[in-house]
DNA sequence: TGTACATCAGTGAACGCGCGTTCACTGATGTAC
DNA sequence: TGTACATCAGTGAACGCGCGTTCACTGATGTAC
């Protein structure tokens, strides 16, 4: 790009940061980097990310509030498309496979602004898509503590994601996360002795 | 304690360097707080962590190897003591619970030496105590396949210990962390229909 | 038991660097009339 | 359509600070004889 393409106004100099945080974040993780790096990747002063987010922690809180919102729109699209709690599971690790750099913020407060309340709000409507299902379920099977039932499937998906993306589960598995995680979480919820049917709706 | 204590040599500085190491990680995380920072908590100078550990993933590196070999001695005394998977994974929560500076180090390979030879072989080690019980198992019942089954169990307590760490489970799960991960994980390997054992040892 | 010497652990001053923050500014954009 | 003015986005120089690293040093410890 000429030196004179460069005009004052970058025009949308957020998303541009943001991006630059993401591609940062892949490469070197969340701190691995300083406002002022993204700033010469923006190709801008190092004085403008302030303007935007004020530092570091409130450009890292909006991404993870993205992240937030992005997430429950793809729990709720696999609910609605396969009718599978399975399947949300699956597309819980297809977001964090494919949107690593927001997924390595999103569980980290360390890095937020605590209070943030578009973040708070953004967090709990995802975990609301991943409970809903569960408890659509339980009341269909008693045996089931809604609760416990969705915080094991919760954490299985989560600690596969976070296991897979930082290299420690065997190359064994393939290269295809989403049909390992498939296989995988087929283990939880079988169905008890005597039942037909599973709670991760296919057997 | 009086400044005339001051000895030259310190004596056990290295201890002292990851003692303070794991509070201050406990306190703000791996990446809030420099060599200095350490030498300043153990009360030497700033340029004496260099002596024993050569640099900030120098000392990182040591306390992930320490972490895998105590939790190699931890899973393996469960298994040893109760013959029973689901307290494996107990073990792994308490483990990441009561050692959360090791816990939150260990995961994430960016903070490490990569091929350090002792890191390594720690990991290796740990890992072979998370897969011999569920190996020993398989044999008895052949619809497992005994690396899904284990990935599972590992990524359920693995993403319940990390969830639990970061405050993202609901409140009503109670205060013991080893209580509520037993709860959970008796969704893991529920008796297939008409089997009359659970995977988990005790139904 | 005593002495000499090598090795080791830690010191403290000095360095250059990149950082976040501040601040007066400049150029572009949008709006009122 | 044109002008005046307010607002907004980004600039660039300056600042003080903490960092990692270097280096000649000093004090303590261990070993040989």
């Amino acid at each position: 790009m000429p030196v004179t393409d460069r005009r004052y106004h970058h025009g949308a100099l957020r998303e541009a940061l943001v991006q630059a945080a993401l591609d940062a974040i892949r490469d070197v993780g969340p701190g691995g980097w300083s406002l002022r790096d993204l700033a010469r990747r923006a190709g801008v002063s190092h004085a403008a990310p302030a303007h935007h987010f004020g530092d570091k922690r409130g450009l890292l809180t909006a991404i993870a509030t993205d992240g937030y919102r992005r997430l429950a729109a793809e729990l709720d699209a696999a609910w609605q498309m396969s009718g599978s709690f399975l399947e949300v599971g699956v597309a819980y690790v297809r977001f964090a496979v494919r949107h690593r750099a927001h997924f390595e913020v999103m569980y980290r407060p360390e890095l937020h602004h605590a209070g943030d309340e578009a973040l708070i709000a953004a967090r709990a409507a995802s975990a609301e898509h991943l409970y809903g299902p569960v408890e659509t379920e339980a009341a269909v099977d008693p045996s089931f503590d809604p609760e416990h039932a969705a915080v094991a499937a919760w954490s299985l998906v989560h600690g596969f994601a976070a296991l897979w993306l930082n290299g420690n589960l065997p190359a064994t598995l393939g290269q295809d996360p989403e049909a390992a995680a498939r296989d995988v979480a087929a283990y939880l919820f079988r169905p008890p002795p005597g039942g037909d049917r599973a709670l991760l709706g296919k057997p």
